[in-house]
DNA sequence: AAGTAAGCGAGACGGTACGTCCTGTCTTTTC
DNA sequence: GAAAAGACAGGACGTACCGTCTCGCTTACTT
């Protein structure tokens, strides 16, 4: 997942590289991301904290940009949809989770940045959409399948096409209005927030695929831990 | 309007500065945008394009992000709302001419890096709000009172913060969502996509506040020339 | 003497220049030669000093090798020979003096760095010996036609080529020694180096033309006062 | 020699540094000595001619000063002392080395320049002395033992200070006189005026020391080759 | 008294060089 | 043959001065 592109198949000749030295490189990214932010992360500044040379964080990354995706990319792996009993909480949840995770200093300048880089880098913009984007959709299709079993919503269409099409919009919509809300908008996703958005989003969906059904008051669930534990100082990161 | 701040109100002494090294400036920062990305951007490059000193960029502006914004902002100013019949029309319109305002080079790789240095910088945070996000939120709430004419909408609520509060979600909705979809999904923002994605917005309005008439299909005005007018390369530029 | 080229002759049109303007700027010179030196002497800094634009030194000196010139030329002007009771005594005086001058701050950083300009600027190596070296050969020629009054020397030959070959080699190894020894070996010049010089060039210059009759012990007078004067702050100069 | 402060004792780690930049920096610094002067030589050109980044230079050496310091001192060194027969001769062969020696437009301007800084700058007044004056003095040195050994000159005195003293006023006598007859007065130093100087010395120094005897006229030897071998372009120096 | 021409303080202007920082490569020795 | 160390060529940075150029006054002589 966080490794870098490694093509040591079978055991190449000579010192194997050093397995520690990438765990180093990568924390010393994050770490390094919270203190200065992207813009004045230098590759001599990350080596130096992994206690690294420069040659050996160049033999590994071509470049800043595809260093710092990796060092970030498993933060939001950490993401979960932990089941709140309905759909419109699991929403809600998810969004509030995930703007835990934009609040952390080293995931907004890095996510940003990255795709500010990919603008004009479409090898870079594909391996985003590998490290992160797609493999985000899991929350969405799980949370879909969660409240099919449960009978909030019909079962896919017979066309996977149309499912695809469908998830992608809710996805776009759920990522890009998080993202705007809290990097641009630059106001805070609280509940009250949240809430308004999940109706919004649910209300709507039932126009463009059939919709849920209404949530019932007593089923929801308590607020996913991860939620906040994004915010807090994870042990053992540097 | 793109103009930096000059607090020259009373004619000051000394010789005054000249308006016309501001639009060379500006000029040749947007040209050298399309060129090279923000990336390989350099202000002595900018400076040497426009015919200007390097000093001449500095004593007007701190950063390359600040000139970068002012750069590009006005080009945001050109986004219109043309009247296309109904509010659903209307907002397809005005998606298909934000993507294609997000095509064009300069303002694709100058948006996002502006954004992603402002994540680390408040100030640049504001000055962004203050010279993109707030002045387009004009095409809101032009949008939601020309509907409140044809009765699509009903009249805004007694509490005018209610109002502010719908309207900072639909922005942050909108635009996050065409951002999303353009620059990190990567998929093209279509007709097809802009249909689907305001029937979610428009169905999912009516249960957030009082919700939009049907649209009747014989309304529908022809798309806004503005939608490509922003991808076409625009005379005298350079 | 300190005043800039002003072919002011038959009076101009216009405002004529201010001669306050003038004296404040070789003032504020002098003052900012003693502080930074000459090499972070700036014109700008010198006209902020006395009070006046940059347009205003531009307009009387071309460089600031001349303004310097300028400023410091009139110090030299204030080593005087008094009359020390013989030759060799004056001698002594005129050396002290002179390397009491070398020790103030502005004149040993200006004149060296003049004089270095001047290595690759005929024109200014012209306007230093006007100012400076021609100007302070006085000296030799008043002590050398006192000694003769004196009858310490003989009169001049019959052929002045002879008398100003002998002045100049004279002026040469005076100026030259006391310039090395302060100012490259850098170590002091006192009484004791003073007659040793003295004597060194005294009978030395019987070889090169008649020479100097011994000097009677009791006819040597006081210490120049110029020789300390010099070197102590100089009320009211700034 | 005219290596810069390399404390690598004992094999440092790392690449160690390149002497053959050490070499084509100095002698780009010397050909844009020639080309340019001091006043128009900047580090970036002088890195431009020898081939090598401007950080090359300043890893090596701090200021232009110090630089231009170990670019010149060597020609310094170039200096010799042939035997011409007689002290006399002698002298006169070194004055008129010295002179042909500031005759050279990279040496002029270098050497008046680095003195001018180091009228502000302790440090480099004491490299300047170690670099080229005291090395120098073993010109005087080396004329004084072999006017020793011919018995023109009396042997040195039981107590060393006083020779080093006589030692001093010698060297700051002829080197003060050839440069400022060169550099200040802007007169040639050619054999009627190394004669007449010579004279003056000579005859000067028997009062201060015991005296030189006379010079047999058929003693004297050929001028020194390297009197105009200094001016003559060094072949292969570029 | 009005006109006019230069001087003047202020500060923006096009430039040049500065000395620093970072990049990505290379050459060493050590493991 | 990978790794740490650090020198290397290159290039952008943001700053400091340079010497010139407008500005809107001010000052004195000319009519």
């Amino acid at each position: 997942m966080a490794a870098p592109d490694h093509p040591h198949s079978s055991q190449r000749r000579g010192r194997p590289r050093s397995a520690a030295a990438d765990r180093a490189i990568l924390a010393a990214t994050r770490a390094a991301l919270v203190e200065v932010g992207w813009g004045r992360l230098t590759m001599g500044e990350v080596a130096h904290r992994a206690g690294v040379a420069k040659t050996t964080l160049y033999r590994r990354w071509a470049a800043k940009s595809e260093l710092v995706l990796d060092a970030v990319a498993v933060l939001f792996d950490e993401l979960e949809l932990p089941d709140r009993g309905c759909l419109r909480a699991d929403v809600e949840g998810v969004v509030l989770s995930f703007a835990a995770l934009l609040r952390r200093p080293e995931t907004k300048t890095a996510l940003m940045a990255v795709l500010a880089e990919s603008t004009t880098d479409e090898a870079l913009r594909s391996r985003i959409r590998q490290a992160i984007v797609d493999r985000q959709k899991r929350l969405v299709l799980d949370g879909r399948s969660r409240a099919q079993r449960r009978g909030e919503l019909p079962p896919d269409p017979a066309d996977p096409a149309e499912t695809a099409q469908v998830v992608d919009l809710i996805f776009d919509v759920i990522a890009g209005a998080v993202v705007h809300r809290s990097l641009v908008s630059d106001r805070p996703v609280d509940e009250a927030w949240a809430r308004q958005f999940a109706t919004l989003l649910l209300d709507g969906l039932g126009a463009v695929s059939p919709g849920p059904r209404p949530c019932p008051p007593e089923a929801q669930g308590p607020l996913p831990s991860s939620a906040e534990a994004g915010a807090r100082q994870r042990p053992g990161e540097r």
